[in-house]
DNA sequence: TATCATATTGAAAATGATTTTCAATAAGAG
DNA sequence: CTCTTATTGAAAATCATTTTCAATATGATA
């Protein structure tokens, strides 16, 4: 039973990805913002801790190896998007959907799977990415 | 205009893969069945040719770096169910949803974004490690 | 069938993301 | 103020994946 401490670091962390809880964070973007003040391995170790709580949400890149990071503010609307990966461009989507809560309810009834809405992930092809197709291959 | 060619290891990995298409498999259960014929970077290089050719799908490890596999044989029952992956044991489940079309149809309507059923994974907690909490922290 | 250009292979090295190690530091309880 | 020990960060270790490069094998062509 070890006793969490609170320190600068720490801080530093959260206030970031607090104020960016909007966006999707790589490690490396958190680091090179926080860089002067935190180390990168006190980076990955806060962002564990968080994880761990429950606050923070991994969500996996696609194509390349590594994660993204986002804070679940739960006064923050973060809980009313899901999300869609390009998987052309990587860019990620926040989408809107009224179907997905019955997907859960189905995976509850028929699979007694509890999904964790913070965490619901598409991938496919975005609209840019469409229009662009075939201009590279003529 | 590179002519591709044909190989006994590019088959032996097919062959693997296409017996295993109902399995999602790891580089490393891959390369571990066939390292007598196959070594580790071919594997990697057939798989990855494939996924060009869209026959695998590679979802993305919970938790864990790394990726696993799949073979998309469209004649086998694969494009009828989606996955869910459990965010404590990372096994991965399959999943028949019949409300999983309609969220892709809204996608594709309000966000335009084309969905890419064979890689909608859901993270949660599946019953086993559901019925597992509190077992280790009373 | 023999020859040849080059795609493919695999071991080793390189890369990139993440974790571990460990000595120095600092939080916070007493 | 002191002391225990959680935390930090640089460097090393680890793990997944890609790149390099010399040796080999494919398949087109003579």
């Amino acid at each position: 039973m070890k006793k969490e401490r609170n320190t600068e670091q720490k801080e530093i962390v959260i206030k970031y990805l607090k104020e960016n809880c909007n966006e999707h964070l790589s490690i490396n973007e958190i680091y090179n913002s926080l860089k002067e003040d935190v180390g990168q391995t006190t980076v990955y170790r806060v962002i564990n801790q968080l994880i761990e709580k429950g606050l923070v949400t991994k969500i996996p890149l696609e194509n390349k190896q590594g994660f993204c990071y986002k804070y679940n503010s739960k006064n923050e609307n973060c809980n009313d998007h899901y999300h869609l990966i390009c998987e052309k461009c990587n860019n990620l989507y926040h989408f809107k959907s009224e179907e997905v809560e019955r997907v859960s309810k189905e995976a509850k009834q028929n699979e007694d799977f509890e999904i964790d809405s913070n965490r619901i992930v598409f991938y496919g092809i975005c609209k840019k990415c469409k229009n662009m197709e075939g201009e590279d291959e003529s």
